[in-house]
Order: C-alpha cells, then sequence, then structure tokens
DNA sequence: ATGGTGTGGTAG
DNA sequence: ATCGCTACCACACCAT
C-alpha cells in the first residue's frame, strides 16, 4: 500500500467514526473554542499552509500528534485539577468502531490524566490499546499489546480508580485467548522495568521504606494541624515513648492462620534470596536473625530442622493498626498534652506536670495503654519506655522491649552512682539516638575494645575535647549529654518547639533499586514521571520551590555490572548537584527541564546509572501575595517601559497594549536612553523577554559580569575566560560528537564547542560594523533546524552565549551599530525559537503577555 | 564570621 | 527474583 492510500483510508475511517457521533461534537467553533491562544495559532498556520507535500509519512502523522498533544494538554488545562490522574502512565490507542466513540472516549482519557495516541505510529509507547472488536488480522499484530473493551475506561472512571486491565481483556475464542494472555503477559508482568511507566507506582506501592517515609509524612502534617500544649523549658515532663514490638511481622503473623508467632520464626519479605527482612519476630531474633538482614543470610543461621516462615507485607492493614494505635492514645483519660509521631507504630506522649494535688500514676498509664491497644489491634503488643528525657525514655524502651514496660527517672539515676553506672553497663554504645555504625566505628578506632556506655563514659570521663576531635563537635557533645541523661539541644526541640520540628522544609523522592537504563532519551522520560510525582505533591502542599538538587547514583567503576542484590544498586558513587531556579514555581515543565539538564552537567552514563534522586530544597507558601509577584518580575525600577519594546510589537496589537499601558499608568521612557543607564536598562529589557526558567541563568550571569566590568577588568575577564572555556568544555563532552543525536553542522562544524567559538568569533568580529544579513541567514538556519530537531537547549546555550557576550561588550560597544543589530537578532530571531517547542518549555505562554514590569 | 555547596550519616 | 525511602542534621570545604 502506499502512503498516499494509507493516509486516504485513515483519514477516511477517522471521518466515518466521528459522523456517528453527537452534534456538539462536530461544530468547528465548538472544536476552536476550546483551544489555546497558542494551538489556535498553530492550527490557522497549519490551515493557510495546506497540507506540505514534501511532508513523509511519518513526519505527516508525528506532526499531528504533537498537535494533538498540544490540544490535549490544553484541554486539560481548562478543566483545572477536577479530575484525578486515573490514566496516568498510561498510553491509550483506539482502534476501530467503539462505544463510546472514539472522541468521547479520548476525551475521557485525557482528562483523567492519560495520554491519548492517535495513530499506532510509536508502537513502543501505547501501554493499552481499546477496541471492542478485531479482524484477524489485527489480532495477530496486537498480539503483544494489552487490548481492553471501552469499559474498563468508563468504568475506570465512574469508580475513580485505574482497574485492572485484565479484568477487561477483550475476549476472542479461547484458543486466541489463552494465546493472547500468554504473550501478552510477557511485557505486563515486566512493571518492574524502570522503562516502562507504571514503574514508579508499582515500586512505591510495595516498598516498606517509601511507605514509612510516607507514613511519617502524613503523620507529622496532621500532628502540626492538630492543636496541642507546648511544655516550656523547666516544666516537670512525663515523656513515655510507645512502640509496637516487630510491628510488620506481627501484623503479618495475625493474617496468618498457620502461623504462631511464640513459635515460628517469621520474616516480612518480598522474596527469598538477596530481599531484605522489613521485620522479624523475637523467635527469629532468638537465632541471630535481624531486621535489614537479607533472607538468604536469616535462612543460613537456622539450625537444620527449622524453617524460616516468610509472610508478605500487608500495608493496608498495618495503616489500620496505626489508626487504632493513635485513636487510642488520642482517646486515653488522662489527656496527653503532646503526641508526637515518630513513625507508623512508634509515638512519644508527653505529660506536663502541673503539680496537681494527684500526681499521675505512670504504671497505671503504661499498663492501660499496653492493654487496650492490645485489645482493640487484636493482638498487636507495645512497649513503653518511660522517663522524664527522651533519651532516656528511649533507653528504657530498649529494656522493656519485647512486649513490657520500663520508668525510670534521671533523678532516680544520678543520686546513686552505681545505680547509674549498671544502668549504662546494659547498653551498647549504638543504642544512643544518632549513633550508628559509622560514628562506632570511628569511636572503635579510637579505642579497639569500646563495647557499652559505661565503657564509653569511662574512656571518655570528661574529655568533651578528645570526643568531638573524633566525631564531630555538636555530636561529640550530644554524646556526653546523653551519658548523663539529658537531652540535647536538637532532641529537645521536639518537646519545647514542636512546630518548627515538624514542619516540613523539604521534599524529595529517591529511587536506587531496579535502575537501568540504555539511554538519555528513557532517563528523562523517567526524570519527568518522578518531577510529575514530586510537583503534584507540591501543588497539594501548596508550596513552591526555588532550589532543586538531583542526586545520582553511579556504578563504580571496579562494581560489576549486575550486583548481588536482584536489580539492586549495587557499589555506587554518589553525584550530586543543586541549582536554584531564582524565582520560586511550581511548575512541571521548567522543573523537569531544569532536572534533565542537571542530569547531564553530572555526567553519568546512562548505563551506568543506578539510582535517581530529586529534591526540593526550598520550599514556601503560596500566598495571595506571592501569587501576584510570581507573574511579574521584581525589578527596583517599575512602571516604566523602553520605547523600543513597544515600537517593536506588531503594529495590530500596538492598540491595545496602548490602551492596557494607560490604564495601569506606565510610562514609555524615551529612546535612546542616556548611556550612564544603558547596561542596567538593557538588562531589565533583555530579562522581560526571558521564558522565566532561564532568567535567573541569565541574571546570575550579568551579576558576575557587572562585577567585572566594576574592578580590575582585563585580570577578571581572562578568569572569566577561562572558566568559560572550561564550561564549554564539559558541554563539548556532553553535547558535542558523542551526543546521542544525530550532528547537524553549521559552518563545516559539528562539534557544539566548534560553532560556539565560531559565533563568537564571528560576534566579537562585527560588533561595529554588523553582521551580514547572509551569515545571519545561514545561523538561523542552523538554529531552525536545532528547534525541529527538539534541541531547543542548545539554543538557549547560544542565546546566553550571546547574551552574556552583549553585556560584556556593553559599555564599550553599547552604542555601536552591530551591537544593536546583534540585540535585536538576539531579542528578535533567537530568542523566540526557545519557545518554539512547547513541550520542553511550557511556561513560555505567559511570558507573551508579561508586559507588566 | 558568614553563608553556600556537596557529601555523609541516621532513623524508622 | 524483588520493590535499597526520605527528611533532616552535621560536617568539610570553599568563597566572600
Amino acid at each position: 500500500m502506499d502512503d498516499d492510500k494509507l493516509l486516504a483510508i485513515l483519514e477516511s475511517s477517522q471521518e466515518g467514526e466521528e459522523r456517528g457521533l453527537g452534534p456538539e461534537e462536530r461544530d468547528p467553533a465548538e472544536t476552536l473554542g476550546r483551544l489555546s491562544d497558542d494551538a489556535l495559532i498553530e492550527y490557522m498556520t497549519n490551515l493557510s499552509q495546506g497540507a506540505r507535500k514534501d511532508f513523509t509519512r511519518e513526519e505527516y502523522f508525528r506532526d499531528k500528534e504533537i498537535k494533538q498533544r498540544e490540544r490535549d494538554e490544553a484541554t486539560r488545562a481548562g478543566l483545572g485539577r477536577a479530575n484525578a490522574p486515573i490514566f496516568a502512565g498510561c498510553t491509550i490507542y483506539i482502534n476501530g468502531y467503539t462505544k463510546p466513540g472514539r472522541l468521547q472516549l479520548h476525551e475521557m482519557i485525557v482528562s483523567y490524566g492519560g495520554k491519548f495516541q492517535h495513530y499506532l505510529l510509536a508502537k513502543k509507547k501505547v501501554t493499552h490499546i481499546v477496541a471492542t472488536n478485531l479482524p484477524l488480522k489485527k489480532r495477530l499484530e496486537f498480539r503483544n499489546y494489552r487490548v481492553v473493551r471501552p469499559e474498563w475506561i468508563t468504568e475506570s472512571i465512574e469508580q475513580q480508580k485505574l482497574l485492572p486491565w485484565q479484568d477487561y481483556a477483550l475476549s476472542w475464542d479461547q484458543e486466541q485467548r489463552s494465546l493472547q494472555l500468554k504473550v501478552a503477559s510477557a511485557p505486563v508482568s515486566s512493571a518492574v522495568d524502570c522503562k516502562d511507566p507504571n514503574f514508579l507506582k508499582t515500586f512505591f506501592e510495595n516498598s516498606r521504606l517509601h511507605h514509612l517515609s510516607n507514613w511519617k509524612a502524613d503523620l507529622r502534617s496532621r500532628f502540626l494541624s492538630e492543636g496541642f500544649n507546648k511544655p516550656s523549658p523547666g516544666d516537670a515532663l512525663s515523656i513515655f515513648h510507645i512502640d509496637f514490638d516487630c510491628f510488620f511481622a506481627t501484623v503479618a503473623a495475625l493474617g496468618c492462620e498457620s502461623c504462631d508467632i511464640n513459635r515460628d520464626p517469621i520474616v516480612v519479605c518480598h522474596g527469598s534470596k538477596s530481599s531484605d527482612i522489613a521485620s522479624c519476630n523475637y523467635v527469629a531474633r532468638k537465632y541471630g536473625i535481624r531486621n535489614g538482614m537479607w533472607v538468604s543470610r536469616a535462612k543460613s543461621l537456622l539450625p537444620p530442622g527449622v524453617e524460616l516462615v516468610s509472610l508478605p507485607y500487608n500495608f493496608k492493614e498495618i495503616e489500620e493498626k496505626s489508626k487504632i494505635f493513635y485513636t487510642v492514645l488520642k482517646e486515653y483519660k488522662i489527656k496527653f498534652d503532646l503526641i508526637l509521631p515518630i513513625s507508623i507504630d512508634e509515638a512519644v506522649c508527653v505529660v506536663i506536670d502541673h503539680h496537681t494535688p494527684h500526681p499521675i500514676d505512670r504504671d497505671e498509664i503504661c499498663r492501660e495503654l499496653r492493654s487496650e491497644i492490645w485489645k482493640r489491634t487484636g493482638g498487636c503488643t507495645v512497649s513503653i519506655g518511660c522517663s522524664n528525657t527522651l533519651v532516656l525514655a528511649r533507653l528504657n524502651l530498649k529494656i522493656a522491649k519485647p512486649n513490657g514496660y520500663h520508668i525510670l527517672t534521671q533523678q532516680q539515676l544520678v543520686e546513686n552512682e552505681a545505680d547509674w553506672h549498671s544502668y549504662l553497663g546494659k547498653f551498647q554504645i549504638d543504642d544512643l539516638p544518632g549513633i550508628g555504625y559509622s560514628i562506632v566505628s570511628k569511636l572503635r578506632s579510637l579505642r579497639q575494645h569500646l563495647n557499652n556506655l559505661l565503657q564509653l563514659k569511662q574512656y571518655f570521663h570528661n574529655s568533651l575535647p578528645l570526643l568531638q576531635k573524633c566525631v564531630g563537635k555538636k555530636t561529640g557533645s550530644k554524646i556526653l549529654m546523653y551519658l548523663h541523661g539529658k537531652d540535647d539541644e536538637e532532641s529537645s526541640r521536639m518537646i519545647f518547639e514542636p512546630e518548627s520540628f515538624f514542619a516540613r522544609k523539604s521534599l524529595s523522592i529517591e529511587i536506587n533499586w531496579g535502575i537501568r537504563f540504555d539511554t538519555v532519551q528513557e532517563i528523562d522520560n523517567f526524570i519527568d514521571t518522578c518531577a510529575d510525582y514530586l510537583v503534584q505533591k507540591l501543588q497539594e502542599m501548596n508550596k513552591r520551590t526555588s532550589q532543586i538538587t538531583l542526586k545520582v547514583l553511579r556504578r563504580c567503576a571496579d562494581a560489576p555490572i549486575e550486583p548481588p542484590k536482584y536489580l539492586g544498586c549495587g557499589e555506587c558513587d554518589a553525584l550530586s548537584h543543586n541549582c536554584r531556579l531564582g524565582i520560586p514555581t511550581s511548575e512541571l515543565g521548567v522543573i523537569a527541564t531544569e532536572l534533565k539538564s542537571t542530569f547531564r552537567l553530572l555526567g553519568c552514563p546512562p548505563k551506568d546509572l543506578r539510582g535517581v534522586s530529586i529534591q526540593f530544597n526550598k520550599l514556601i507558601e503560596v500566598s495571595y501575595d506571592q501569587n501576584e509577584n510570581q507573574q511579574r518580575l521584581k525589578l527596583p525600577f517599575q512602571k516604566t517601559l523602553n520605547f523600543d519594546v513597544f515600537d517593536n510589537l506588531p503594529s495590530d496589537v500596538k492598540n491595545d497594549f496602548s490602551k492596557e499601558l494607560k490604564r495601569r499608568n506606565i510610562v514609555l521612557t524615551s529612546s535612546p536612553r542616556p548611556k550612564t543607564s544603558y547596561a542596567a536598562t538593557y538588562e531589565e529589557k533583555f530579562m522581560e523577554e526571558l521564558p522565566t526558567q532561564i532568567r535567573n541563568e541569565v541574571k546570575n550571569d550579568l551579576r558576575i559580569n557587572r562585577k567585572i566590568t566594576r574592578t580590575k577588568l582585563s585580570e577578571l575577564r581572562e578568569q572569566n575566560r577561562k572558566k568559560k572555556e572550561s564550561i564549554r568544555n564539559v558541554r563539548a563532552h556532553l553535547l558535542g560528537h558523542e551526543s546521542l543525536f544525530e550532528p547537524i553542522k553549521f559552518q563545516k562544524e559539528s562539534r557544539f564547542k566548534d560553532i560556539c567559538r565560531i559565533v563568537m568569533e564571528w560576534f566579537d568580529a562585527t560588533l561595529i560594523e554588523g553582521p551580514h544579513e547572509k551569515d545571519l541567514l545561514l545561523f538561523e538556519n542552523y538554529l531552525d533546524k536545532l528547534s525541529d530537531s527538539n534541541r531547543v537547549p542548545l539554543i538557549l546555550r547560544f542565546s546566553k552565549l550571546i547574551s552574556v557576550r552583549l553585556n560584556l561588550k556593553s559599555n564599550q560597544y553599547g552604542q555601536e551599530a552591530g551591537f544593536q543589530e546583534w540585540e535585536q537578532f538576539l531579542l528578535k530571531n533567537v530568542i523566540p525559537k526557545l519557545n518554539k517547542n512547547k513541550h520542553t518549555f511550557q511556561t513560555v505562554r505567559k511570558l507573551d503577555i508579561d508586559f507588566d514590569i
């Protein structure tokens, strides 16, 4: 079949289906009305140009696909955040006649967060195919896909969650069906493939550590939203540290009729070999099994004849039990002044002693709480450590475990030195909160046989400096405080300043399992997914971030490609890089773009990537005021506008803007500007034209350069040149001949670095006379090629190079015709190209009307 | 001194 | 098979 025929068939089949739909779906005005401004303009441009004959079939479809995606984005944006992203991560193709029809399904998919594929061009991307019946040929063609009935879409929406597609698998005769299931299950079972769009979701659903962190964050934010009595330093306190005994294991055992938690060694884990043990009961601990140990190791510790009982996680039930736990604490007859959430299964409750005639009975509290929780949770035991300081409550908890309680106050212990010593003798050094293997090994390096707290105390006597030299300033003084049963400043904060202690200061995710990529593009996709996840959370919290960090784990040079742990990260180097955004944002486009370019900066070969972590560091609350401010650029000189900017507007919109300026009382400054204020005005004008996310980078460059012009010019300029040279070398490495892109040439050069050099030389040579028109055309042509092949970041590099260069020369050449020509070229010809690709630079749209400086 | 960056440690 | 997260602090080092 030739291309034209195929086209004709596809077009007519689509029309045929549209004809079957309600009249409102066919109304062209209706369609136009739903478009964003940009989509509309593109649409019209398309119309006026007509179908270009020289397009290949692929280009034609890809073009259509991209335009449709834009419209989908616009549709979704128009809906606001009303719908749950049920189909997030799904790319869905609809085959043939369906009911409801293609357009309705399309809208459903898009408005509930899915992607819609119009043509089966990029087959790999499609996650599901919707169809009601398939001809034999198609069945064969789709046999490796998840083919579902349209009800999968409609019923998923009804129930507001993604239903398992298997329940809606398109059934044909039994034989075919079993074949289909067999083959189709292959790509599906590989949900544990980081290239699968659902990888993140599946991973998180099954990750105990993810749940632990998430639960903790939820509990903390709930704590802050509820009331509490804050004690003052000096108040007499009763602190109860309450903790479930091997929580996961207990919950799992309760759901397993055939096993006995007091008889069998029970562990909770996923697998049978290199799987981590999340929790083990006390029978298992008797054999030396510990939390975090691998199952294979645990098995090897058991004597012959004793079988390890591996139980699966039951996250749902764990949440339920925890809910009961916190409810019991909240409803207890003696109202706690503070119920501080430590984790899903652990809380610190505080009673402020008000010297009332009836002092509280700590024993009674412990007994009652333990029995109440045991009853209400259907058989979970908690242990309680009680004291008047946090550290002693924790140490007492350690004594109390399992299934008991222990009460002992600092006063009781300090009175008798011998008691205190025997108490300390019970504990290992890492029983102290905040002391782990690393600090223990530091302490050991000073004295080989340092085992328990008593030895620790005796070894260091009162020698704070020695301790501090060994483990650090703060840690040293902390340990010494603990050895006297006192809390250090940091842990006290939890009690005395709970609102700041529990407030969230950052937001992050990290995935260090299952990461195996081949290409940067795959990693880009993954970063997009991660960024999307984080941004969603950020927006739910009504916050913005102004600083983000990307951390990657990279396989150590000598580490094996596949580590002992299945899909584990193995031995890795951690690399991290943070970048400031200048303006706090919660926009996915800005953040994802920044992250992707940061990844390139870290220079990790795609195949060696073993872990990804993204952090939002500086969080600010979105208030109404800030909301207003974010739309504008905060500059000291407001309310004036350079005449040239206005003058360069298309004539037909000048009138509208003129009215708007008058209404807003913005004055046009005369042109040309006085030389002294030139640089500042130039910056202002330039900044105003930039996409939000690169403003700050440029601002930074400008700041650096302003400093240069102020101080010893030649010397610093030389330094700057060297710095830039090295940066350019890095970029050449990333973007040059080793680039994953096909080379695009300019002046016979394809290495980005070389092209930059040529452009810079050309720039310098034409600052006075101005560049030749033909040269500019050639250069623009090159930029267009970059733009067409989705290499917008390279254009960004050029804009920055030119803008930095312009600013550097502004004092000396600011009034020259060449300088001004370059300036115009940058503003009118280069920067607009940055705006062309709306997928990478989603924020640009706003800027087009961001006139209110 | 102060402040920022990248790295490392700890907990649950 | 297997689901090695994530918030936060402390520190070393650097520039200013």
